[in-house]
DNA sequence: TTATTTTTTGACCATGCGGCCAGAAAACAA
DNA sequence: TTGTTTTCTGGCCGCATGGTCAAAAAATAA
């Protein structure tokens, strides 16, 4: 891939990224997304291969940058509750840092679908996300810090409880972010506690 | 408002909750639920202002059936931590006996946009829903029962929760609806407890 | 410079949607 | 029965979208 390909494409995606996040998907056209970063429409079919790749290449982007920094804060932790915090907090407090991304990365969350109009991301593709979340909590349980409990359930319940966070913020700018995000950690650590 | 009216209201209101809850939002055209109905398509345009507010009835409808529900098995509750356990349970409940209105439900909230493309429910309309719930914990502060937490931030993940086991469920036809609900009203129960 | 390949343009197309409407049909009234 | 209002039909329209394409322009190679 040559350098003015990989040029246009990170140009396209981080005009789309702001286009999404102020105008939300029903407006961001191939045709509003190439107007905002200057250049013709066409330009989007030829290096992208559909306006699906485009989204599905935000997502990949934002979400590999989010990873590095929430893997790296856990290397020092050794307990589940210490886990459990700093993944919490860590998330927040980079979307803190990058609420165009949070903004986008939810419109396309909320509204990309496939052929078929089924949602392309959602419950059904939230798997791998579960088994990590189940992941500290099993710990938790092997090492006697957490009572018995489904641990399907308490994935489920931790991944919605902080995507709403992100969401009440996306609609709530002047939310406490940092702040919501203790108090989820306080409620998830007394929940799972013996 | 006539006799036929109200009936054709209903039949339509019917079509549109089944096709809704098969194919999905985006391919619950007017064409598709009129035609699911053995109609003609102009029928919804005749009773209906358009398919805005045939989404909008829907969701009335089948809100207020819920609400009754719950409302009346709130009645005989006098704790925060009977309320609290009667209302996640009792819509648990509810819902399970009603697939097809949960999916159809949820095709509206995620799918429904105004003129401008916003979302028309979300995180921006659920403010009388958090008053509700924050209404619940507060009670259970007053007494005693409850420690003292962030009642937004509670309000918020409690009605995330309960979303998020619905949408799993609805991924998830063999999942133990009413276990699910009881494992929240644990986990809620111990999150507030003092 | 000339030839070749890569990249860009902007008009064009097919598609699917919600809504509209003239006229037919049905229900109702006199 | 006849006239009037309500209800229904099915074709049509405007609109916006994502994608395509021939031709132009730019970059690169010979």
């Amino acid at each position: 891939m040559s350098f003015i390909e990989e040029a246009r494409r990170a140009q396209i995606i981080a005009s789309a990224i702001e286009v999404l996040a102020s105008v939300g998907f029903a407006k961001a056209s191939l045709a509003a997304i190439a107007k905002h970063a200057g250049i013709s429409k066409g330009v989007i079919s030829y290096h992208f291969a559909g306006k699906d790749e485009l989204m599905e290449e935000i997502v990949t982007q934002i979400y590999t940058k989010i990873a590095e920094r929430v893997i790296a804060r856990l290397e020092g932790q050794d307990t589940a509750v210490g886990m459990l915090r700093t993944y919490i907090l860590s998330v927040a407090e980079h979307m803190r840092d990058h609420r165009t991304q949070l903004l986008a990365l939810g419109e396309i969350f909320h509204n990309l679908r496939d052929a078929e109009g089924k949602p392309r991301y959602g419950a059904h593709t939230n798997e791998e996300l579960y088994q990590g979340i189940e992941h500290i909590y099993r710990f938790g349980q092997s090492t006697g810090e957490f009572r018995a409990f489904d641990l399907r359930v308490m994935a489920i319940t931790h991944s919605s409880a902080v995507d709403a966070m992100f969401a009440y913020w996306a609609v709530t700018p002047d939310h406490d972010l940092d702040a919501h995000a203790r108090e989820l950690a306080d409620f998830f650590e007394r929940a799972a506690a013996k």
